[in-house]
Parts: structure tokens; sequence; C-alpha cells
DNA sequence: TATGCTATTAATAACCATTATCAATAAGGA
DNA sequence: TCCTTATTGATAATGGTTATTAATAGCATA
């Protein structure tokens, strides 16, 4: 009925160490590698098991935005992120009066909404930079 | 360089027509069902690449999330979209002032931001009321 | 209408992120 | 220390999507 408890084990202190110290939102397989640094024998389903136990006790966020993989965020403040369009890098966005959202109360076919996400899209500098030399050689 | 040149075939214009008279934004496999019944012989693989080139045409748009299944919808005018947490099952949502973003021009890390999505999370009225029997019994 | 080029097809295999399985291990309360 | 069971590493399986390939069919041109 209730979820079991929770232990601390050395794998899942290791990840939560380094996706709190990385603010590259990794997907779980880079996560991985940079966790197989220190813990060697560690194993991707470890780092996908533990980041779902994470998930759902609210001490990581996963970001369920467009895109293949899924990516993941220790940082717990709310804020928005941007995703570029041609290499998937994702950064923040700081949360301001003008990208806040009314929550409508029911949708005309009578869903009951009750939360929201914006999500930015665009390029990196340096996808932008390649862009640019990309179209303005004539 | 340029794309190839986009012939109409009896199958890109059953799926297009399908697509265009279901309103609920149906994932590929969705739409083979329905497609199926008119073409019996078309293939899954069918689906999926006229889909790509249907939305890459601007002729579809299809609305990605991370962890779900794509979903597609040919009606383009600009709307939202609400999710059932539940069920996954997409409705619309219009576009009001109180639901319009303003475009940040430029990220804190230097990102060019150029477009933006809002999308709604909550319950349909079937998993709402299948919510609410779960949890009314003492 | 016939011809040629090539986009598209059906069938199928491959891909790849994510989950499930399972015997062995280890966290942590008693 | 002992016991329960959450967790692990290894590996197989899943499932949505994409790639491959020989055959077919749009469609522009003669
Ligand atoms: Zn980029
Ligand atoms: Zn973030
Ligand atoms: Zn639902
Ligand atoms: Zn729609």
């Amino acid at each position: 009925m209730n979820s079991p408890v929770q232990r601390m084990t050395r794998q899942r202190m290791v990840i939560l160490e380094h996706l709190r110290q990385m603010h590259s939102h990794p997907t779980a397989d880079e996560l991985y590698d940079a966790v197989r640094q220190e813990l060697p024998s560690v194993s991707l389903g470890t780092i996908y098991r533990n980041l779902d136990v994470l998930t759902r006790s609210g001490q990581v966020h996963k970001l369920e935005m467009c895109g293949v993989q899924a990516r993941f965020d220790a940082e717990l403040s709310p804020h928005h992120h941007v995703r570029c369009r041609d290499c998937g890098r994702v950064d923040d966005v700081p949360m301001t009066a003008e990208s806040t959202v009314t929550l409508p109360v029911e949708s005309k076919s009578g869903f009951q909404i009750d939360d929201y996400r914006v999500e930015f899209e665009g390029h990196c500098p340096e996808c932008a930079a390649q862009h640019r030399e990309t179209t303005s050689v004539g």
C-alpha cells in the first residue's frame, strides 16, 4: 500500500552528488559516464532505477520535455528550460512575471487542469554560430 | 541539398484525410488502425514515414513529449494542449491572453530563444471520476 | 500514350532508450 | 550480531521508432 523504506546506498549517494554538481541536465547515460569515474562497476540499470526512485520521492526532477532522451535536474527551485533545436542542450530560464501562465480551471472537454509547463526553444551559442557561418557564405 | 519533390500517393492522402478528421491527437499506431480500415495492406512504417514527411513540410504537427509516444495533430491553428496524467489522452486548450508568454530575448547562457510551448496537465473527465470513486471510500 | 527517373511502398530487420528479471548483496532496525 | 528486504549488477526483454531493400507507382517529359 505505502512505498517501501528508502535506503541510502553508496550508489544512490554518488548518483545524487554527481547530479547535484552537474548543471547540464544530463541524460541517464551522461550521468552514468560521470558516476562510473567514481564507481567503475555501477550498472546503467542502477542509474535508471535510482533516477526513478529519486524522482518519485521528489529529490530529483525528470524533465518531461520534447526530445528523444529524458533529462534530469537536481535543482528543485522553480524555473523553466530552453532546449537547443540542433544539439538538444538544455539550459535554465528564470521564472518571471512574463513567463507565468494563469491556469484554465477547466478545458472545454471537461479536463481538470492543475499544472502546466513552459518550454522554450531556440539555439545555443555554439549552434547559433555554426548556423551563421553555414548560411553566410554566398 | 534541397529536399526531394513530394508526391501525393494514395497512402499519403488517406493518412492525411484520416488525421484531419480525427481530433484525438492520435499516436502513429492509432492512426495506423484507422487507415487500415480503408487501406488494409498499408504498413506501419508507411504511417511513420508519412507523418515525418508531413511534419517536415508543415502539413501536420508532431506533439512530442519525452517518455510517452508522439502524437499528431492536423489542426494547424495555434493552440495549447492538456494531457491526462493517468491515461495520456490529449485535448486542445485555446490560446488566451492569460496563457501567452513573453519570449525572453536571450537566456543567461546566451541561448537565442525564438519559440515556446505551454503544456497543461491534469485529469480527463473519465480518470477524474475514477479517481474520486477510488479515494472516496473510507 | 509510352518512357524514364526516382519517390514511395510493404515487409522486415535493426536500433536504442528504458524496464523487467533474478540471484546475490548489503542497508539498517531490532 | 541477526534478519528482513531494498538494492545491486548482469542480462534479457520491451516497445516505439528508424533503416534497409527490392518492387512499385507518381509524374514530368518526349
Ligand atoms: Zn546547440
Ligand atoms: Zn534546470
Ligand atoms: Zn484520463
Ligand atoms: Zn491540438
